[in-house]
RNA sequence: GGCGAUGUAGCCAAGUGGUAAGGCAGAGGUCUGCAAAACCUUUAUCCAUCGGUUCGAAUCCGAUCGUCGCCUCCA
């Protein structure tokens, strides 16, 4: 079965054929680091990193570069705020003013810490705050489990491959100098390949309507964009041909992903957001520049939106790794967002209420369930399975389900990497385990033991192998189910202390069978989401999404 | 305004020509002192609306309404 891409160059469903029979190339765009990670960031590295893990697990050598764009107005901005201080007139601007308090507190803290680093190290300011936010972005994703890009380029580490490439566009005639910038000549470019605005279906002709020349403005054309932008005084820059600068945003994506892919490589990712302009523009570049053509299949993961609205640095509606990672454990977000196809947005309303004003549970909390529920299931199964020996070629107790999910899995994740449906077949696969799991020895013994085994070893096994291509639930279930309990207690802002205090009472009233104390003891953790299970003889609890 | 998406049960969400996956919530049941967990059964004659193409459409085409995104920085 061949892996089948949905192509937004094309627009079409298309069979992948790497460059390189058995190897694939992929250039995700990765992060502008002026500022902290939210979710939506997220997003995108763990549809890639889905993407990369069922390449690999289909056999393919991957190799996967997500860049770091390292100078950038933004961080200029950023440079230029944190000198101010906290007392400048930006910090009332309108792009801050959905800002809590607890987001000027992290903000503040991330200034203070730059500011000292700074002190110390005599750097332009402006590579610190990206130094900073590169350290910041591999702390928040450590915990996420993701699949290590081959190579994660900086742009101040490529300058000379930026340089070559604008000077190659230049000599081939689709670049100009004007007064120590460089522009991109999407005129020159279009008349002579009519191919800007292929990849975001725009009309060209309507593009440069749109696009004025405003006065002052050093472009030949509204629609040209900067390849290098000449320093300003003070900023941080590099020498070129064209004297002191920096390259213009777009271009690092074309030189970086040819330095380490070539000129022509397979997949190139992003979000949806970054269509147009910035792959159209590199698109026009590469090709420009290189003559060749640039990426053969293009994928663009979709937003995150808050209450509907996209979750955005500039809206300030964004949830932060940080924040992310008090409310959920990383393997629950990786769920929740697997859980949905890559090219569908993902809402993040907390809460929402049905037409009867009841309060519905928010996605995250279904999400924490079901992480909950797998790692449940594998380890009933483990502890069934533990001391038995599987004997093969047994008749199977489930054989329309007992061995299908493999090929059922990678049939979902070779359409289009659809991560949507290959987790409902892991649901579908968990509940066939718990089915047989629930069942009585009686019964066990009815149907046949050694088939009862080795169909729940089969089980287990699919379901475990498939997941892992996923990144799911390849912990230990017993740990992460402590892990889990003790997580969402501390949200709670309760102890293990006080709830087995309260174990103990409810054991004690049940022996007395005093139920009615028994149950009310119950029912009052109840209510902070704890719950407890009689068992034969003891009582264990555990949390309640 | 231009362009591009999208509208599927109470909620979330798959499904790009062959007769509606999965999850949550709800209802009934097994189990239990009662619960919980787990499992079983059940829950859309229909996929925004109206027309069209077709033997056949949620899926293709047109129109209308709604929502969102891009067009300036954005994963």
């Amino acid at each position: 079965m061949p892996v089948i891409i949905n192509d937004v160059l094309s627009g079409k469903k298309v069979e992948f054929l790497p460059r390189d029979p058995g190897k694939a190339g992929i250039y995700v765009c990765g992060v502008t680091v002026y500022d902290r990670c939210h979710i939506g960031h997220l997003r995108s590295s763990l549809s890639f990193d889905a993407i990369v893990r069922h390449l690999e697990y289909r056999g393919y050598k991957v190799t996967y570069v997500r860049n770091f764009t390292d100078i950038d107005d933004k961080i200029l901005g950023r440079s230029a705020e944190i000198e101010e201080g906290p007392t400048g007139s930006w910090r009332k601007s309108e792009r801050y003013n959905t800002f809590t308090d607890s987001d000027w507190v992290l903000r503040d803290s991330d200034d203070e810490n730059i500011r000292k680093i700074n002190a110390q190290s005599g750097r332009p300011l402006a590579l610190d705050v990206s130094d900073y936010f590169i350290t910041q972005f591999h702390n928040d994703y450590s915990p996420f489990d993701m699949r290590e890009p081959d190579e994660e380029p900086r742009v101040s580490e490529n300058m000379n491959d930026i340089i070559d490439l604008i000077e190659k566009i230049i000599d081939n005639g689709f670049g100009y100098e004007s007064g120590g910038d460089v522009y991109f000549d999407v005129e020159a470019y279009h008349s002579k390949t009519g191919n800007y605005g292929v990849l975001s279906r725009r009309d060209y002709s309507q593009l440069r309507e749109g696009a004025r020349v405003t006065p002052g403005d050093l472009k030949r054309n509204g629609v040209d964009f900067a390849l290098w932008k000449a320093a300003k005084t003070g900023e941080v820059s590099w020498d070129s041909p064209w004297g002191k600068g920096r390259p213009g945003w777009h271009i690092e994506c074309s030189a970086m992903s040819c330095h380490f892919l070539g000129q022509t490589f397979d997949i190139h990712g992003g979000g949806k957001d970054l269509i147009f302009p910035h792959h159209e523009n590199e698109i026009a570049q590469s090709e420009a520049g290189y003559g060749h053509k640039f990426s053969k299949y293009w994928l663009h993961n979709g937003f995150v939106t808050v209450d509907g609205v996209k979750m955005s640095k500039s809206l300030g509606n964004f949830l932060s790794l940080d924040d992310a990672n008090r409310l959920a454990m990383p393997e629950v977000w990786r769920y929740l967002i697997l859980s949905v196809h890559y090219s569908s947005p993902i809402d993040f309303s907390m809460t929402k209420t049905n037409e009867n004003g009841d309060v519905l549970r928010g996605s995250v909390d279904v999400a924490a369930e079901r992480v909950h529920y797998f790692y449940q299931t594998i380890e009933r199964a483990n502890e069934i399975l533990k001391d038995v020996e599987i004997i093969p070629d047994v008749p199977l107790v489930k054989p329309d389900i007992a061995g299908k999910l493999v090929s059922k899995f990678n049939e979902a994740m070779d359409d289009d990497f659809n991560t949507a449906i290959a987790i409902s077949y892991l649901g579908e696969t968990a509940k066939s385990i718990n089915e047989l799991v629930s069942l009585r020895p009686k019964e066990v013994r009815k149907i046949g033991e050694e088939s009862y085994y080795l169909t729940l070893s089969i089980l287990l096994n699919e379901l475990t192998t498939c997941s892992k291509v996923l990144g799911l639930f390849t912990q230990d279930p017993s740990e992460f189910l402590n892990k889990m309990r003790h997580f969402e207690l501390n949200k709670r802002g309760m102890t293990v202390a006080e709830i087995e205090e309260v174990m103990t009472k409810r054991k004690a009233a049940k022996d007395e069978r005093n139920f009615e104390l028994a149950d009310s003891l119950r029912d009052s953790l109840l209510e902070k989401g704890i719950f407890f299970k009689d068992m034969p003889g003891y009582i264990t609890w555990d949390v309640r999404f």
